[in-house]
DNA sequence: CCATATTCAGAAAAATTTGCTGATAGTTCT
DNA sequence: AGAACTATCAGCAAATTTTTCTGAATATGG
């Protein structure tokens, strides 16, 4: 299988919507039987089109109602110090993504708290600990309009 | 079950880990049998706390290796032309993050691409065909440090 | 202290996954 | 065109997992 034909597309939409479905109820909607369906998506498992399963969560029911976007510049550039900065940031909990990115902004970080409060103490107790970062700018979620992990192709 | 005991906050770290463990695998690692976990697991799906269960794609491989982040402010903040915005980036398959912000930016939104040219094709086509959007920053990301559904509790 | 409700373990039934076999279709080479 | 090779698929059977049920143990509240 060197290119994904119409099928394992399909196979891949379907569960990157809802990775609880049976081989036999994805089967169904493909018109075809459990095995060749099974088959297809082990191999997509092992190929890595598939990266692993989830299960997605309620932030707020689970006490993290806040959503922080924070984008970062870094004072020094070397490469020693970036990596020092990204080593750091993964250590954060709160933090559920990070990016390098091109521009004025070296990183944009996005993370869920408790209150606003706790934000304050996240920046003072661990953010401002880390060396080296030299603007912090910071805006929160007031409303989540559309988050899925979904990708469309 | 009107709030959630030890074991049921570390069933739910687990399954937003792997979502493909056994009742019976995760029941091990809490020293439990199965059906307890499988009960526990079914009450939390039921009330909401695990929202659904996905498969998560490798978005290089399905040549979608260009995350763009965009930052767009309104013309007029009416609540009409609000929901009207929000309604509309809801249709954009692109558009896989879309958060309403509090300060001088008034939405964020996460892309996903094949290339840069698409990106222009996109603004070009899309973005720019959405009445009222004001000032339209992009950013791209250069290597993502860290991505991931789970959040922490 | 008793009644009620909740949680849990174990067993059994139902459903699903997983592996295997043979048939079919598509490709390449001669 | 035909033979050999490869990949894909359907169907079946075994292994595993999910799901349901029952009764015991524990906690809760009056």
């Amino acid at each position: 299988m060197e290119i994904l034909d119409e099928t394992d597309l399909k196979i891949l939409r379907i569960l990157q919507e809802n990775a609880k479905l049976t081989t036999k109820e994805i089967a169904d909607q493909l018109h075809l039987t459990a095995s060749p369906v099974y088959e297809r998506i082990r191999r997509l498992e092992k190929k890595g089109y598939i990266k692993n399963y989830v299960a997605i969560l309620d932030k707020k029911k689970l006490n993290r109602p806040v959503t922080a976007i924070c984008m970062v510049s870094l004072r020094y550039h070397n490469e020693g110090f970036i990596d020092t900065f990204e080593k750091q940031i993964k250590e954060l909990v709160e933090v559920q993504e990070c990016y390098h990115m091109a521009g004025k902004v070296d990183f944009f970080l996005k993370i869920h708290l408790e209150s606003l409060e706790m934000y304050h103490e996240f920046v003072r107790t661990k953010l401002s600990k880390i060396q080296n970062i030299g603007v912090l700018e910071s805006y929160f979620v007031l409303k989540e309009i559309y988050n899925t992990t979904t990708i469309a192709f």
